[in-house]
DNA sequence: ACGGTGTTGGACTGGTGAGTCTTGTTTGTG
DNA sequence: CACAAACAAGACTCACCAGTCCAACACCGT
């Protein structure tokens, strides 16, 4: 509702995001206490609904905020296998490298909270699936896409293949984990023997047969 | 906190539990309205308050009931492949079940709300774990091992495989559905074909080499 | 230094919700 | 039939919360 360059309403703006993230990742939309941010951010009340109209803009902002800002999580930019890279630890150094991101604690309470919102924001349960998975899975196609023309691959649907490997990767420590919470991660021992596997089910189902 | 054994009371108990089912999945535990649970069972707040002691046992005996009632979708007797069955179909035909029950809108209703409650109610959550995914990845691993045993798959953990072989079945559609709404669904054919390339995948990793 | 914009703190409104209480009525059982 | 437990209906308490209002104050560019 603001668009005020001052740079001490800038600090107050983030200031405001991080209260906001303690608060609703801690209570969820309906639980989150508009006047609890506005005291742990130390900033008025008033000066909140100055910058986002109301409760629901400022959850929708902060999701957005939380999503974009560590968006690093997934690497924008396309996947390439190096020239003389083994294909099969290419695969699992990926692997590794997405679940350490997405396993993180911050980004896993932020999940289950917009699963929880499904019904109340659709909107931002799309947008998380798509900065996600999507995009993961979108990047993965173009990369098997290339493989399969090298001959490394079968020439089988890249998007399926690409689907195939990102949940073979995610879905078990990540599912887990969305019911057990945060305090029963796998650690970096585990999580790399379950990236191998992975990658070895999936080459015995795509690798090219020479 | 009552232990009426009176037929009406019987009744009124599950009326009870009807009403709290559409009120909790629409609006969340926070969100819902205790009155609104007795408007909708046709029973007074007293008489809730008399069956179940408070909000959050009321949530609590209906996230129990909802499972447990409708346990079926997951097979209670231990998975056997028949004599003379082909272990591919075998094995398409299971995912389709499990897909289709697993899929069920109220079932994945109850699973965001309790992803959502997980900080809340950590034990609701890990209850479904235990009785969702946990008892089918089990009763897979029973029957990949006496598979292995009988040389059909290869010699291995026969727990992982079952890790793995249920993950290649449900995440996609799962993880999809959590985030996209109850409206992109996929269709029954879509399932079957999902169904087919997930056994591909894994039997072409799993299946011994004679 | 000045003026406008942003901010503050707190009071205030209107609404909602969990849980209790009371009184009178129903319901199953001995 | 009689009795006790369960129930209905609704008022009631107490607390909390989203959002607004207002008068005094702080900040910043000109």
């Amino acid at each position: 509702m603001h668009d005020s360059t001052r740079p001490s309403s800038q600090r107050k703006r983030r200031d405001i995001f991080q209260a906001a993230e303690l608060v609703f990742l801690r209570d969820g939309f309906v639980g989150a206490s508009m006047d609890e941010v506005a005291q742990l951010s130390g900033v008025s009340k008033q000066t909140i609904y100055n910058h986002f109209g109301s409760k629901g803009d400022l959850f929708v902002a902060l999701v957005s905020w939380m999503t974009t800002s560590a968006g690093d999580w997934v690497r924008p930019e396309p996947l390439e296998l190096p020239e003389g890279t083994d294909v099969a630890d290419y695969l699992e150094e990926y692997a590794v490298r997405q679940l350490t991101a997405v396993l993180d604690p911050r980004l896993l309470r932020l999940r289950r909270l917009v699963i929880g919102e499904v019904s109340r924001f659709p909107d931002l349960a799309r947008a998380l699936w798509e900065n996600g998975p999507e995009r993961a899975i979108d990047a993965l196609e173009g990369l098997f896409g290339r493989l399969s023309n090298d001959g490394v691959l079968l020439d089988t649907d890249p998007h399926l293949a690409a689907e195939t490997y990102n949940w073979l990767v995610m879905s078990a420590p990540l599912n887990k984990a969305m019911l057990m919470g945060d305090d029963h991660l796998p650690d970096a021992k585990a999580l790399r023997e379950h990236a191998r596997e992975a990658v070895r089910v999936f080459l015995a189902a795509y690798r090219a047969h020479p």
